[in-house]
DNA sequence: GTTGGAATTGTAACCGGTTACACTCCCAAC
DNA sequence: GTTGGGAGTGTAACCGGTTACAATTCCAAC
């Protein structure tokens, strides 16, 4: 039941012909009479035939698949980034693995054995620790998407300079003094950039930086970090991305708070939902879908054994929207 | 660089000994001398040999792997129905293939082209035409998750009662009259079901049945909803889900409405924002991880040749939070 | 001193494809 | 009437594992 497919020598010898001139009526290569051409179809067809994957891949000394490693899978952020990877990895035949690390118990071990299966793998910075990239990389075709600690061979990353000029706009153009940084810059490389960018900035005003609340990443940690916010009197909450910062407003709309007149609000990413809330959410917009596109199909050039550039920045910009003040 | 691993024969070979031998020590199964075995491991260690994923699926007729199909990956909902999934694939050394159809130009195709790569799938309801289902389920293990219109082999779903009841109870015990359905049953069997329950809600108690707004199921979709929402008089919201749920609370709470006293808004699937967010959403809490591990057991049972049950129902139970006024 | 059985190991077939190479035709060119 | 070359096809090796079966060795029991 499990699989009860024909093989490549059951329809050659139905179709009497060799399993070299089945492969070659499949495949469409190599010359072939059209009267031979017609039989082995009608066979084909009658049979529905599918060459085995495992065959196939064995044969070809490839396996046709890829695998994208990531924290975790909730959320618009990794949705828009999968959403890039298949679109250059589906034209191209390759299936791919989607891997949740904090579902995985024990993610080293578990990757060394993906990684037999796959032909190259994507690995979100700050998945991974630093051992188990060396190992990897060492034996497969690795991309790093985001900053990472690790010496990593092949980095794709977005523009930093954005962040600081967000940071930047509320110190000076808003003129908020007292700002909180919502987010864990440890064990995460894009939140270590973020909050350096929020110290350099608040220092090239001769400010000193705002505190900093550690939290996670998602929309639910917005809004447990919300009644910490709301206590401390602050005049802006600069969030490490969208969600958070859409968890928070959230929260804050919830408890009677007024967005951006009590508080303003700031993310990282310009997913779909920070255009449409209301107040709209200003971020600074990063080109996710590209991001996992083009880590795409670096890999795919680096399995194909092509020079890569080691690092490929790609440009983010400073989206203004009402819940800084702006737009009003 | 793609792959200069040694294969069994040259262990084999390094190692003075058969290649059975050598699968032998590596699966730690059939009986291998000590000293024969320490040679063995050394030359497996020294060389860091772990033999190719493609030779073992093949000579096992099994690839080790299943693939999920959803609509979409974008939110908690899949993020904890993948969940559930892993926790039951993981231990059984059964790599995952999340796939996600809108992603897809020609889902039918690429399906059947996913389907020679697995040893099963997992498929959830309203993804994919019945003639694929059916061709697919003709020839590998295929279970349903949640309901579909084809007539599958295997299906778990959870219990819809829970719905009704919500429904119900707003109607009966806060006495709301003019409820509007934000979800769009067409192309969702899991939403056609919910606008029954609501329209036999309506109907037990003598009442002509709500509106219904046509929309999707994700976070945006409900924000995008509220202007209708709010701008047709309604008491009360009965979105299809928590996301679209929470989307539109967000919107209203954004437009200065209050929740639940200008509109009562409920939602279905209790994800974790649904507790969090204030006023908390009144839902429908459904198992989505144990309905994700449980399609996965059964499939896993279906490939290994076991007798399965047609039908499995989890439970779902309705939850009053103070969206609905309940909890003041 | 045989004999029988368990333990150890190797040989070779097999999983299901692809493809280099050899072989056979057939026909045009000299 | 040869000769040369291209088209069509088959043979068999190979990809990298697993495993049934056979072969060998060793030792205890009679």
């Amino acid at each position: 039941m499990t699989d009860d497919r024909m093989s490549v020598r059951e329809i050659a010898k139905l179709a009497g012909v060799s399993t070299a001139t089945v492969s070659r009526v499949y495949r469409g290569i190599g010359s072939v009479s059209p009267a031979t051409r017609a039989k082995v179809q009608a066979a084909i067809e009658q049979y529905g035939y599918r060459p085995s994957h495992l065959g196939e891949a064995l044969a070809n000394r490839r396996h046709g698949a890829l695998a994208v490693v990531f924290p975790g899978l909730s959320g618009p952020y990794f949705a828009e980034l999968i959403n890039g990877v298949e679109t250059v990895a589906v034209p191209r035949q390759m299936s791919v693995h989607v891997i949740g690390t904090h579902l995985r118990r024990e993610a080293p071990g578990e990757l060394l054995d993906i990684a037999r299966r796959v032909d190259g793998m994507a690995i979100h910075g700050g998945t991974v620790p630093k051992a188990v990239i060396k190992d990897l990389a060492a034996r497969h075709p690795v991309v790093m998407i985001g900053p990472d600690p690790s010496p990593a061979p092949v980095v794709v990353r977005t523009d930093q300079q954005a962040f600081g000029q967000l940071v930047t706009h509320l110190l000076a153009d808003h003129g908020l003094r007292k700002l909180i940084f919502v987010g864990n810059p440890e064990g995460s490389p894009d939140l270590t950039e973020r909050w350096e960018a929020f110290v350099a900035a608040h220092a090239a005003l001769g400010l000193r930086p705002g505190k900093q609340l550690r939290t996670g990443l998602e929309q639910t940690h917005g809004v447990q970090a919300a009644d910490e916010v709301l206590a401390g009197g602050y005049d802006g909450a600069v969030c490490g991305n969208d969600e958070t910062a859409l968890g928070l407003m959230m929260a804050a709309l919830g408890r009677g708070r007024r967005v951006p007149g009590d508080l303003v609000i700031t993310g990282v990413d310009d997913v779909a939902m920070s255009s449409l809330v209301s107040p709209g959410l200003t971020t600074v917009a990063r080109p996710l879908a590209e991001l996992g596109a083009t880590a795409t199909r670096l890999l795919l050039d680096l399995i194909d054994g092509a020079e890569v550039a080691p690092e490929t920045v790609l440009p983010s910009r400073l989206v203004r929207r009402a819940s800084c003040g702006c737009e009003s």
